[in-house]
Order: C-alpha cells, then structure tokens, then sequence
DNA sequence: ACAAAGGTAACTGCATACGGTTTGTTTCGT
DNA sequence: ACGAAACAAACCGTATGCAGTTACCTTTGT
C-alpha cells in the first residue's frame, strides 16, 4: 500500500450524500435546532445540500428509525412524546446506562478523560456565568464522552438510540436555576468518580443522575394533569 | 368516521412495498434461511418481490441499520459475528432482558399466558421426539411470546434489535442433546413463573437462562483458541 | 507456469421522472 | 354566512436510468 515514504492518511474513503446529510441532520436534532411544529419535506433538504432527494429521503427514513423523526404522510418531523413514552425511555436509560458508565471508567483512557474534565470545567463555568446554552452544550459533550469511552460498541449504540436526554437536558435546566446547580454539582461528582476510575462509584451516581433528571421532568409536567400529556409546548419553548 | 353499522376493520392501509420486503426480509434472516455466504443483491430481490431496486434497496439500508445485515460494496450479505462481538451482545441482554421479562410477567394477560404454554409445550413435545428444528422454532416462540407482552415499547424494540439470539438458540441446541434438556427444563421453569406471574422470580430465572446461554455459546467455540476467531463455520451448519 | 496488469461484468449510489394520496383552499349551493 | 364538495398543490413512494467503483477474469509477459 504505502511506497516509500508517503503519507497514507487512511484517505478515509469520501463519504457518501446520504452520510453526510445523516450525520449533519443528525447533529442538529441533537441540538434541538428543529422544533416539532417544523417539518423536514425531502425536496428542501436536497436543494439544502445540493444533491437530489434519494439520499435525503434515505437519510430521513434512518432517522425514522432510529426515533429522531417520525414519518408522517406530510414530511417528517420531529416527534412529540407523550409522558408515557418518556417514562419508557427512562426506564430503559436506568437499566443500562449506569452499567456503561461504569464500564467506561473502568476503560477510560487519558483522552477520554481529558474530555470528561474539560466538560465539567466548562460546565460550571457556564452555570457560574448563567450561559444556559453553553451549560446545555457542556452537559450534552460530557455525554458524548464518557459515551465514546464505552468499548461495547452494541451497548454504546443502544444508548446513542435514546435522543430523549437532549429534551429533558433542555427541559430540566433552562429555567430552574436550583436545577441547573444541583445537576451541574452532580455532574462534577460523577465527573471526579470517572477520574477516579472508581466504576462503582460511577454506576452508582449515575443512577442517581438519571432518576434526579427524571424526576426534574415530570416535575416540571406536573404528572397527571392529563395522563397522554405531550411535551409540545415546552419544546417549543426550548427550540 | 364509521357511518352506519359498517364494519370499518381499521383497512390497515395497504403497507407500502419497502415495507412488506423489509418485514419478510427479517423473517427469513430471523430463520436463518440466509448463510454469511449468500449475497442479497437488490435488483435480485426486486425481481424476487416484482418492484423495483428502491424499496428493496431502503429495506435492505434499514436492515443494515439495524444489525441484520452488512453492507458491502458487492452486494448486501449477513455479517458474521466475532467472540467478541458476541460477548458485548451478551452484556447487553443480560442488562435489559431480565427487567423486561419482569415487567413482562407483571403485566401479563390471558392471551399472552395461553401463548407461552403453547410454546413451552411445543418445546417439550420437540424435546421428546428429537424434532431439532421445531425445539428452536418452539424457543423462538416463546420468546416472541413475552417479548410481545412487555408494555414499554421502546424496551421491546431494544430488546428486539439483538437478533443474535437466534443464532444462539441455533448453534446451542442443534448439537448437543443434553444442552437440549437443560434448555427446555429452564424455559418450562421460566414459563412456570410467567404463569404465576412472579416477576422477580422471572426475572431471576431470564438471568440465569441467559448466562446459561452464554455459557453454552462459548463452550462450543473453545473460547480463548483465537480472539477474533469468527462464527463463519458454524452459522454455516445452521443454515 | 505463474504473476501482474488491464479489461469487463456486476453492483452500489445518485439523479430524474411519474403516479398516487393526502391536505389545504376555493367555490358553489343552501 | 356556513358547510360541503370539487379542485389544486404538495409531498411521498416507486420506477428507470446513468455513472462510478470494485471485484473477478482474462490475457500477456517473463
């Protein structure tokens, strides 16, 4: 392959369109760019990225799949959750999501927490700063990282599938300051329990982490109002 | 809507064309009636199916997505699993699928109990006369069975994207007629708790049957000769 | 005879085109 | 003026066609 001394550089292999509109489209429903009352029409998002709608629509449908978008028979759109439906998504983030952390601090490498330490820096600077959105961005990267230290890739996708944390993240500390500090200060132990490399400890507080930004949701929806409440209008609020 | 005393039946619109080959797709992958040899290509499968390339080829991309298959740049085959990959299955099954057997049993209704009976007689009944292959479509059953009867859709479809059990149940029972034994006994014992709708009694007993499974997995590949040793041979035995 | 290089067939990915269905709007009737 | 029905537009799903790429086969040179 490599003759002489040249620089290979993997050339990582042009990616295709309907990875690219993926990856990118993707990327902003994690920052809640689009709201529910925005639909996603193939044939706008093709002239977007100048390529036709077939990649689009592919892409589209995998975010279908994977639960970003619901597939309506006019455009797709973001889909609205009713309690129930968040409930079930805790409910699955409690049973797996402190065991992946834990095994990402039992495999975490300099890297990762590196990464882990710099997005608990730039969260409490953001809470001391009352940047909400840099504290939202702090919140959602230190995910990404103990995330990306998690060896099993089926486990790591499995949880990559449940884009509901980015709501309740918006949702949970955009307008309570208690909140923001209480989930800031749990973020950092939890934080310092990975530095450690402390794996229980981490399984531990992560559970806690979950249950506390659980109850923060439906506390916030004050449960039972309406049983198939929907979360439209705070979403709105926060996109 | 219903006008007069007209049955309305719900019509179920008719399901589009991507749909119906991704649905009979995955059943025949969840039969094992494709080998990491065979090769879907698309514009065989649309001849197959009397469509064009389109949906055949979004089915097979959302089949890709979801671990069903590998896509290739020849062609779209079954992707064969590592140890490893197997293992990091494994990790994850036994994480949810005790919880959500659990639940399974909480919420159980007549229908769903009468449907685990059924397979867990089957089961038996296969046992008895050395019917390989209804003993593994009598497994698949009944898990299919309290699979359906698990409320939270999100955990269902979780659980339902590791389709690596059905190689499992395959490779752990076609050959050995005591695993055989044991596995059933452990399901009539699993079903027996469903019926008595003892959740935490099935959930101890989903833990047990998993690493029993696990256990079974990696006996018959002599875990430790290679570390990236694959599964081809074997899968290859299967079909 | 074997290896290397070039050619060819096959398959994927993207573009364009068309029909069907659903939705929103306008017009007509009461 | 209000409702219903017909019309128009938008958008999804599918079909076909074309280009680029990759693997396999053939051929040629040593």
């Amino acid at each position: 392959m490599a003759r002489r001394g040249e620089i290979v550089l993997e050339l990582a292999k042009p990616p295709s369109a309907r990875e690219r509109i993926y990856t990118e489209l993707r990327a902003r429903l994690q920052r809640c760019e689009f709201g529910p009352s925005d639909r996603l029409v193939d044939i706008d998002v093709a002239a977007r990225f100048g390529t036709s709608r077939m990649p689009v629509r592919e892409a589209l449908l995998q975010l279908v799949n994977e639960g970003y978008l619901s597939g309506t028979s006019r455009g797709f759109m973001v889909p609205v959750l009713s309690l129930a439906e968040m409930r079930d998504s805790f409910e699955v983030r409690r049973l797996i999501e402190p065991r992946a952390a834990a095994n990402a601090a039992r495999d975490l490498d300099a890297a990762a927490a590196a990464g882990l330490e710099a997005a608990a820096v730039d969260a409490r600077a953001a809470l001391e700063a009352h940047a909400d959105e840099a504290l939202i961005q702090a919140m959602i990267a230190f995910r990404a990282a103990w995330l990306g230290a998690v060896r099993n890739a089926r486990l790591a996708s499995t949880i990559g599938r449940f884009a509901d944390h980015v709501q309740t993240v918006r949702l949970a500390t955009l307008h309570d300051a208690q909140t923001q500090r209480v989930a800031t200060e749990g973020l950092e132990q939890l934080c310092a329990a990975f530095l450690r490399r402390d794996a229980l400890a981490v399984g531990d507080r992560m559970t806690m982490h979950i249950a506390t930004a659980e109850q923060a949701f439906f506390a916030l929806h004050h449960v039972g109002d309406s049983e198939s409440g929907l979360v439209a209008a705070q979403m709105q609020a926060a996109a």
